[in-house]
DNA sequence: ACTTCATATAAGTCGTTGCTTATACATTGG
DNA sequence: CCAATGTATAAGCAACGACTTATATGAAGT
């Protein structure tokens, strides 16, 4: 759980990236993404699963309500992967402007 | 194709991300991955049309061999996104993008 | 306690996907 | 031209994933 793996995973399917958005305006309960998108509540609540197993949103109860917010730093997993290859274009830019001074003078 | 979509769901898999995160070390023929991954060409071909069809590489063919290799600004849809939903890592990810404009040609 | 409302889980269905083998296409060398 | 090599595509299959309906759990009001 946690992993880069779960990630990916979750933010690749649509409806669940779009709760995920929704989510990113603000804390919601179950029956509101519910009833903002045209699938049933138990596939709310499934998306909601995945999302939370990715780390990318935590849950509240309140009552009888259960609020889902984003995970402040719940994305940083996937922040961290594309800065690893960060390296890649460093490297790159590097060489490349080796080439740039080399033609200088 | 080259959507959000396409790329999340490009990166979920783990043998494609692999054979992405190899090919960030520099171009592979097809061959060389297919020797270097425990699954078939015909396999490897599918996650590089996989691959090219999100714009994460480009082929280029060389005699019989064809040669893969990253396409610079492939994950800035990934960037872009991550920043249009977590303004907590709009610096970082801006130094990001800055070496990625500088990339273009 | 019973009913109602909100959510989670179970079970089943159906389309998708990642793999395989077989085959077609493309390029080079004899 | 033919054989060999490298890659892509086709067809099929097993596993997975996203959805459904039905049901279980939990909490509040009467």
């Amino acid at each position: 759980m946690q992993t880069e793996d779960c990630i990916f995973r979750a933010l690749a399917d649509p409806s669940r990236r779009a709760i995920f958005e929704r989510l990113t305006l603000g804390e919601a309960a179950v029956k509101d993404l519910t009833a903002r998108f045209a699938i049933s509540q138990p596939a709310v609540s499934q998306h909601l699963a995945a999302l939370r197993n990715a780390g990318l949103v935590r849950a509240r109860r309140e009552g009888r309500l259960v609020y889902y917010e984003v995970e402040p730093r719940g994305l940083s997993p996937l922040v961290d992967w594309i800065s690893n290859y960060q390296a890649f274009w460093k490297e790159r830019l590097q060489r490349l402007e080796q080439l740039l001074e080399k033609m200088e003078p």
